[in-house]
RNA sequence: GGAGGAGUGGCCGAGUGGUUGAAGGCGCUGCUCUCGAAAAGCAGUAUAGGGGCAACUCUAUCGCGAGUUCGAAUCUCGCCUCCUCCGCCA
């Protein structure tokens, strides 16, 4: 949620951002409303306060109770509820269309109306050139027997596979590779220094969350979107939906709390199994492992100060390409515009790995920057050392999401008679095996 | 799933209808004392919202929500969480 403050002080300039954003906001009327809410307070406050004095001297009068006083106790309760009732209404109106309201971009972030105004803000490596025509990842795992989607669209549906043999242990490989690399704080340190960045080199400490988390945390985190991505978990009363991703239960595990200075900055790394609805996705990605309902990712969430928070987002996309470096595939970085960042986020980058069975890239890693748009209404906040308190800047970034990186390494590292060469930095942690 | 018990400030803990936003203790901060420290003493020490240039002031919050009452931490109902016992279970 953003702050009332700042649309009081910026109505115009949260009408424009927001409409880069494609969101139409009505500032005005928010405005009215907010107006409304102040001037029904004062009046609230007093009857309240009347009605605590009238209580004091009920008591005050001694044993016998005095008639007039309680019934103007009866009165002043009358005419507080119907006070209360009012401003609730209000409040209800001016919070969803609060609601409304999306992050504001930062000034580096491209305006555009659509995600092809995105601009490519580096291309890192050359796709390879094949002597052979290049196999998409299903080709290869085939002759295999290393993706089964028939038996899995048989047992639950579309946008799901059995991933077997080798490609389990290379996902394997890949988790115990990147959490190696962010506990490593000399592999921070260097990132921070070539980047120059005012940060701590403080690793990342790997979390298994829960896979399912309940309504209102899922609201407050403004990730939650039933039409088109979330699955709702059990029944109904069960109030619980299946994560679409770790930085769905990581940034809200500090929900309703105020973390002590020297805590910050949280650094996790996450891994979990994502769950997405894929709703208005038909046809679109349909063959191979791309796009599924269900996939394990290695996510980065990062609580920090106001002050870090854009240096942490850096720190994370320089993560981002230092990982996908360390795997030897081919990578462009994309600066997404303001159609494209998303809602809560201030600032957006994405990573698309070269897929050479599609001849092209593709998405492979996000890096978002909330601010405190998160955290204001998942009121996570931090007591500085003065001993204000403030809210935290979030930050979460893909490290891996291991079905499209199993994919691109198996398409990128293909040999001409089908074999997968496994990458490198990989091999320590598969026993040393070098091809699949 | 069944039966019972409990949830109070950073922590412990008192409090079953009336200056209790909350005793007492611990912790923390400042001051006094000291060459310094400890000890001791004094003072301060929640969050959110409204008003005020400010000193300050008002309002709300005792797991969450609703209700009863002139008045609720305290009574009633629903929910959540934790603990104990039984059942089931990786």
């Amino acid at each position: 949620m953003i702050d009332i403050q700042f649309i009081r002080d910026n109505p115009e300039a949260v009408a424009e951002k927001s409409k880069q954003k494609g969101y139409i906001v009505d500032v005005s009327q928010l405005l009215q409303l907010d107006e409304e809410r102040r001037n029904l307070i004062p009046g609230i406050e007093a009857l309240r306060q009347q009605r605590n004095e009238n209580a004091a001297k009920v008591k005050n009068a001694g044993g016998k109770p005095d008639e007039a006083l309680i019934k103007q106790g009866q009165l002043l309760k009358m005419e507080l509820s119907q006070a209360e009732e009012q401003l609730g209404g209000v409040e209800e109106q001016l919070d969803k269309l609060l609601r409304t309201v999306p992050n504001m971009p930062l000034d580096d972030v491209p305006v555009g109306a659509t995600e092809d105004e995105n601009v490519v803000a580096k291309t890192v490596g050359e796709p390879k050139e094949f002597e052979f025509k290049p196999k998409h990842e299903w080709e290869l795992a085939e002759p295999k027997n290393l993706i089964d989607k028939e038996r899995a669209a048989k047992i639950a549906g579309s946008r799901f596979a059995y991933l077997k043999g080798d490609l389990v242990k290379l996902q394997f490989a890949i988790v115990q590779f990147v959490l190696q690399t962010l506990g490593d704080e000399k592999v921070l340190e260097k990132l921070i220094q070539e980047n120059n960045l005012n940060l701590v080199a403080k690793p990342f400490t790997p979390v298994l969350p829960p896979a399912m988390l309940r309504t209102e945390p899922y609201v407050a985190s403004a990730r939650l979107n039933a039409e088109e991505v979330t699955y709702r978990a059990g029944q109904p009363e069960d109030d619980l939906w299946l994560n679409a991703s770790a930085e769905h239960t990581l940034c809200t595990m500090y929900w309703n709390e105020i973390l002590p200075e020297d805590m910050l900055p949280i650094r996790y790394i996450g891994y979990s199994t994502s769950f997405r609805r894929e709703a208005g996705t038909y046809g679109k990605d349909a063959e191979g492992i791309f796009r599924m309902h269900q996939f394990d990712k290695l996510e980065m969430e990062v609580f920090s100060t106001a002050e870090t928070g854009v240096d942490e987002h850096l720190l994370l996309v320089a993560i981002q390409e230092y990982l996908v470096q360390q795997l030897g595939l081919p990578y462009r970085v994309i600066q997404k515009c303001t159609a494209d960042i998303g809602k809560p986020n201030a600032r957006g980058i994405d990573i698309d790995c070269w897929f050479p069975g599609q001849g092209k890239y593709r998405e492979t890693h996000t890096a978002d920057y909330m601010t405190d748009y998160q955290a204001r209404d998942l009121k996570v906040r931090v007591r500085r050392g003065g001993g204000e308190v403030e809210l935290v800047h979030t930050n979460d970034a893909t490290a891996f999401a291991l079905g499209r990186t199993l994919k691109a390494i198996m398409e990128n590292y293909q040999t001409h008679d089908g074999h997968i060469i496994v990458p490198e930095v990989l091999r320590p942690y598969m026993g040393g095996q070098s091809e699949l």
